[in-house]
RNA sequence: GCCGGUGUGUCGGAAUGGUAGACGAGGAAGACUCAAAAUCUUUUGUGGGCGACCACGUGCGGGUUCGAGUCCCGCCACCGGCACCA
């Protein structure tokens, strides 16, 4: 063999080998035990592979390694979510098609990551803009208009005024687009609709029976906004109509004071007549509509309203005369668009009152400040006052009799609300997939027939979106104008495309069965693969790709498509890796890394190392090229091994307890994301070597099978250069035992009240008495007084307490 | 404001309530070399002592325990998410 580890031989080599042999294709014997192991599929962008991509890739590479060792039928595949605006973008820019840019920017992307060594199923490999695939985005969008949870709606949406595209709520970060940074502004437009508010609760209850890393079980539960409470109708004084609002504390309805009103409430028009100061309420709402819902959220926590004098409202428990205002603090889009005001129990409406100088009502007894200087929140504690029958009670005793009343007088009735809407799903562009749905003047809106699937994306001669804000498929007539599979009259396509997240919503399903044409896969692939046993993927898809991949996910089970309720039994999260400087890697800030360049120069396998020795797999971490070189290092220490190999078939007496403790450590480490104790086990298992000056070849062959899930070129040329049977890759991954994961000689600590005063080495079974009058005699001097006590824990330490 | 998370050497980071700082990086000294790089050896928390050793050390203040980085109570700082959601 080489003296010196050869990267870029050896690496080549043997991806080309495993490619030959087909090592890594997934077996289609169901009889087997399965493991599917799930990394998000990359958008394939212009920019290549970033440094940040390896660090999942690698981490599911290593446990879909090690899990096929162990014998099972592993599904670990890759694919592209390829439609989406920056291919488009540049498609314009550069007068390239889409389709030729996609296809360019994967073949770069697939030639990186096979110089990574993984061990993806390339027989598997999808594409979200093949028609064959997206023939099937199709078909579940048709299932879900069937069911009624696709619909078209008049509504004010999130509008990018650089992209040219609505947004739908979860891609809106901080009142810009998430995309591309540019100002988000309000427009009312026709847009497809998903109902997935249809499914809050099924999304919150499913979380249950799944294993989520806590923070993002807990984020999904958060951006659902479940809340409990209730409706309750107030009269409009000497009118039938009532208004409804929605509240958490029904318990302080005494409390009420006057109401607020969204400025957009539909009745603020209808009862323009009576309003007397309707001059001020005009001008109110028109400098409300002007704000984007960021600046009425973020920026204006300083209370505005108007009164709208000439009209009030009679609270239904005491009959009272109160005031209607309206304040944009009150959300048209949330509940039912009009709140009651209990300024004492409520942080807003105690700021409100205070600025307008409304009178504030103690309902809850028990602040330590009076009511009129600062507001009572505390549900806890507090005790029902001012408030009739409800004198006495707890804040949750008060609740429930409340909604009891209100229920039996027909004015009132428990409520859940919640803050997740429904998905706006049409995009105003070209490259997405088209909306199977005709819309006919006489029958409305049409699906299309399954048999006509796939719409396919028509060729057009500009993709450049539009300033009126239709896609330019619209300005295609001859695909647009179609006679209406119903009727037969005159019809016209749907011109908008489906949003980046269709694609990704279903794909998992896809792999199980990727060429399969006449179902999105087979009920057997189905049942055989579903759920996916562990899918790791970035925290910033938390509220996006993950629950909209859940909420169809639920809906194919509810439609009997799918065998499982949730699509994922695991889901972890990587961290992101950082510049050397600590902050975000970017071209602006110079702090870019290529991984192309560390290939080339360390080679994959030290990336592959370095990425999970890293730090913490779940926390960011801060590139850094001195890291780098110590895996690389490592390595060649690994490879030196070679030059002190013994003869041994089975571990010398010596290092079996740390064979076998290295074995376990690894092992659960790789099952654990605590890749880097993994690699850092394994780096004193090596000092060991050295430092006895000899390694049999049991031992080796030990390290090489540990090593190979993370390093598998290094560790399979090893493999073959000392002529051990076989490819690594094929091999039974090491079992240790646990009894012989300890020493038979043990080092104690000795310590006297609690400080350590010496060590002593002792039989690893050796008698409790005989190791306590060792450790007395080792730490004599330190011993004063009388003793009180003496701890023994076997096989760590000996307390001796003494005074 | 609410919900999560984090706080340990010069740096990245290890430690089922049981020898704090594994492993790596960096620094220092030495070997090899004409020299450098690479490699190898030794050393490296702080303070004190020639020394075997001693004292102090895991954001801050208390507590529980024979024993606390780890558990409990009260703070502080930073990071992430949500946020006028009634």
């Amino acid at each position: 063999m080489e003296k010196y580890y050869n990267h870029h031989e050896v690496e080549p080599k043997w991806q080309q080998i495993w490619d030959d042999e087909k090592a890594f294709a997934t077996s289609s014997d169901f009889s087997k035990p399965k493991y599917y192991a799930l990394v998000e599929f990359p958008y394939p962008s212009g920019q290549g592979l970033h440094v940040g991509h390896p660090r999942p890739y690698t981490a599911l590479d290593i446990v879909a390694r090690k899990r096929r060792m162990q014998g099972y039928n592993v599904l670990y595949p890759m694919g592209w979510d390829a439609f989406g605006l920056p291919t488009e973008n540049y498609a314009i820019k550069n007068k390239i098609h889409p389709k030729i840019v996609t296809k360019n920017n994967v073949g770069r992307f697939k030639n990186q990551l096979h110089s990574l060594g993984y061990s993806f199923d390339w027989d598997r490999e999808i594409n979200t803009t093949d028609p064959g695939y997206y023939h099937w985005t199709q078909w579940i969008f048709l299932k879900l208009f069937n069911a009624g949870l696709a619909y078209k709606s008049e509504m004010p949406i999130n509008w990018c005024t650089s992209c040219k595209v609505g947004l739908a709520n979860e891609e809106v970060v901080n009142g810009v687009c998430e995309r591309c940074g540019s100002e988000v502004v309000r427009k009312v437009k026709s847009q497809w609709m998903l109902k997935i508010t249809e499914y809050a609760d099924k999304l919150i209850e499913g979380l249950d029976g799944v294993d989520y890393v806590e923070r993002i079980a807990t984020q999904q539960k958060n951006w659902i906004g479940k809340s409990q409470g209730a409706e309750v109708k107030f009269a409009l004084t000497g009118k039938e109509d009532t208004i409804t609002v929605y509240t958490t504390r029904c318990d302080t309805l005494f409390g009420a004071t006057y109401m607020v009103m969204s400025p957009e409430h539909p009745y603020i028009d209808k009862y323009q007549s009576e309003i007397t100061n309707w001059d001020e309420v005009v001008a109110y709402r028109e400098e409300a509509s002007k704000k984007s819902d960021f600046e009425r959220s973020e920026l204006a926590k300083d209370k505005t309203g108007v009164e709208l004098k000439g009209i009030t409202a009679t609270n239904p428990v005491n009959g009272k005369q109160i005031p209607i205002w309206i304040s944009d603090y009150v959300l048209m889009s949330y509940g039912t668009g009009a709140i009651m005001a209990v300024p004492a129990h409520d942080e807003r409406d105690w700021d409100f009152a205070k600025k307008f100088n409304l009178p504030i009502i103690e309902v809850v007894a028990g602040s330590p400040v009076p009511v009129e200087e600062q507001v009572y929140t505390d549900v806890a504690t507090g005790t029902l006052v001012n408030s009739e029958f409800l004198n006495g009670l707890s804040v949750a005793e008060a609740k429930a009799k409340m909604i009891e009343f209100l229920e039996s007088k027909g004015i009132g009735q428990a409520k859940t609300n919640f803050k997740l809407r429904d998905w706006v799903f049409s995009r105003q562009r070209y490259w997405g997939e088209p909306i199977p749905i005709i819309h006919c003047d006489k029958c409305g809106y049409v699906p299309l027939k399954e048999e006509e699937l796939p719409l396919q994306l028509p060729e057009v001669d500009s993709y450049m979106p539009t300033d009126n804000g239709e896609s330019p498929l619209a300005a295609m007539e001859s695909w647009v104008n179609i006679a209406c599979p119903c009727c037969g009259g005159p019809a016209k396509r749907e011109t908008d495309t489906m949003p980046q997240w269709a694609g990704s919503s279903w794909y998992f399903l896809r792999y199980t069965d990727p060429t399969n044409d006449k179902a999105l896969a087979s009920k057997e692939a189905l049942n055989y693969w579903l759920p996916v046993d562990w899918y790791n993927g970035g925290m910033e898809h938390t509220t996006l790709h993950l629950l909209y991949s859940r909420f169809w996910h639920r809906f194919l089970y509810d439609q009997g498509v799918v065998p499982t309720k949730e699509p994922y039994a695991k889901r972890t999260s990587h961290g992101m890796i950082l510049g050397e400087n600590g902050e975000k890697m970017s071209k602006s800030r110079g702090n870019v890394v290529n991984p192309d360049d560390i290939v080339q120069e360390y080679g994959a396998d030290t990336l592959r190392t370095y990425e999970m020795f890293i730090g913490a797999f779940d926390q960011a971490a801060s590139w850094s090229e001195d890291g780098v070189k110590g895996c690389r290092r490592f390595l060649d220490r690994v490879w030196k091994l070679n030059e002190i190999i013994v003869d041994g078939d089975e571990y010398s007496t010596d290092l079996e307890a740390k064979m076998h403790q290295t074995i376990k450590k690894v092992s659960n480490d790789f099952e654990s994301l605590k890749y880097n104790t993994a690699i850092a086990a394994m780096m004193a298992l090596i000092n060991d070597f050295y430092k006895k000056g000899s390694v049999n070849k049991a031992e080796y062959a030990t390290l090489l099978k540990l090593l190979n899930p993370v390093a598998p070129h290094i560790t399979e040329e090893l493999w073959q250069g000392n002529g051990f049977e076989g490819r690594l890759y094929q091999a039974a991954w090491p079992e240790f035992s646990e009894e012989k994961c300890v020493e038979s000689t043990i080092t104690i600590a000795v310590q006297v009240n609690g400080k350590l005063r010496a060590t002593i080495q002792a039989p690893k079974d050796g008698d409790k008495d005989a190791i306590i009058a060792q450790a007395k005699e080792a730490a004599a001097e330190k011993i004063t007084g009388t003793i009180v006590k003496e701890i023994y824990v076997p096989g760590k330490i000996v307390n001796i307490v003494c005074k």
